[in-house]
DNA sequence: ATAATTTATACACATCTTATTCACATTTTG
DNA sequence: CAAAATGTGAATAAGATGTGTATAAATTAT
């Protein structure tokens, strides 16, 4: 988990503050910029994921800063935020066709600009996370799971491990659940039996696709 | 993104094939009504997730058409958007306090209409994601917590005890009960140990969800 | 059929998390 | 203010999972 970085243009220097203060509490990294000019600067310089756009400045307004930075390819990934006084219809039109991932209302509320941004990142998180997963597939028919194209073949007990808990991704399956449905009802096996399979999963698919609930079980990360 | 479905309610032709015609070019999928009577059916079948509603039409009027929609809960997540002439600025009064979620003056601009619905549709999306993230969300089958879409893991005894305060809301859990129901009938632990539970999920999910009831015992705040 | 190889299970122990306790601080109530 | 209840920090116990290695069982090859 590499921290977000997220450039903040605003300017007003209380607004950058309350900013600054809030999302660095979350655990953000925060840069600044107080003008629509030095703004397009610390783009190139810092690559920031996220940036918090006041819509109305002197110089260049909001709009435009966001139009040249959406205009320039090595930039589609970074998300930009209006940040819009109340009632501002106009902005707020004109931001989102100008290329706007989302806007928020002035006056700020840290609370929901906090959640705000989560979801956001959250967004541009699973689509890239999506994008990474078409690595890892598994043929029912043939036995066997392609991992970034290339085959891996697994015994039995581990792909029949493997293919519960990819059928569900994300849900939590106990172990004991595990245990009756790979195991079968009435076939006693030792404690450390699962752990053992999902370790050599683990090796042969790699570590993070497999995680983890304690008192719980283990569960298929998509 | 599944398209949204809009619903386009004038008793003018003209009007409603402008805006058929512009809205399925921009994605939407449309449907139409061309009364009063006739809208509230389609409600019903369709569930739009937005309605432009004319105002003045014959036999029932917008505003009472949106008072009867909005008086239903199941459809409080559909948003209407008056159509109105302009000038006409008492319906735009009473169209609001009906429940409408906007307005757009005839003559309509179909730009202008297209903006004025992606900007609504937008709002809509992002107050659902708010939402879901003021209140924090219990995700049974995953077995995590979502708050502010950070996603937190709990400990089984966390996320058990959570999980019962969370099933009624406000409602006060006694202390014996929380101890049966969570640690089980017989078995015996100190008087500290749900406190301090407790105290490890006001860390995890924040002091304003779980409040105590001295003497009584704690509840979960909706 | 037997040896060789692979797969499955077991077990002891390391490591890491979670649960509980306890002593004491703080708050609330009557 | 005293008594009761709850909050808190730190220590400890209990629990669960990870890991290395051994052994059994099953497959495959010879």
């Amino acid at each position: 988990m590499t921290p977000y970085n997220i450039l903040i243009v605003d300017d007003d220097d209380d607004i950058r503050h309350l900013l600054k203060y809030n999302l660095e509490k979350e655990g953000f990294i925060t840069h600044q910029a107080s003008n629509g000019l030095e703004c397009l600067e610390r783009v190139q310089e810092i690559k920031p994921n996220l940036i918090l756009l006041d819509v109305m400045m002197p110089e260049m307004d909001g709009i435009e800063v966001c139009e040249r930075i959406k205009s320039d390819p090595n930039n589609r990934d970074i998300l930009i935020c209006f940040l819009t006084a109340r009632n501002e219809d106009y902005s707020q039109i004109a931001g989102l066709e100008a290329g706007g991932d989302d806007y928020v209302a002035k006056p700020i509320k840290p609370k929901v600009l906090i959640s705000r941004i989560n979801a956001i990142l959250r967004r541009l998180h699973s689509e890239q996370e999506n994008d990474e997963l078409i690595g890892l597939q598994i043929n029912f028919e043939k036995y066997l799971v392609t991992k970034d194209g290339k085959e891996i073949q697994l015994p039995k007990k581990e792909f029949e491990l493997l293919s519960l808990l990819y059928s569900k991704p994300n849900f939590v399956f106990r172990r004991n659940e595990i245990m009756k449905k790979v195991w079968g009802e009435n076939i006693i096996v030792g404690d450390r039996t699962i752990d053992v399979h999902i370790r050599k999963l683990r090796e042969k698919i790699g570590e993070n696709h497999i995680s983890t609930v304690k008192g719980v079980g283990y569960k298929f990360i998509s």
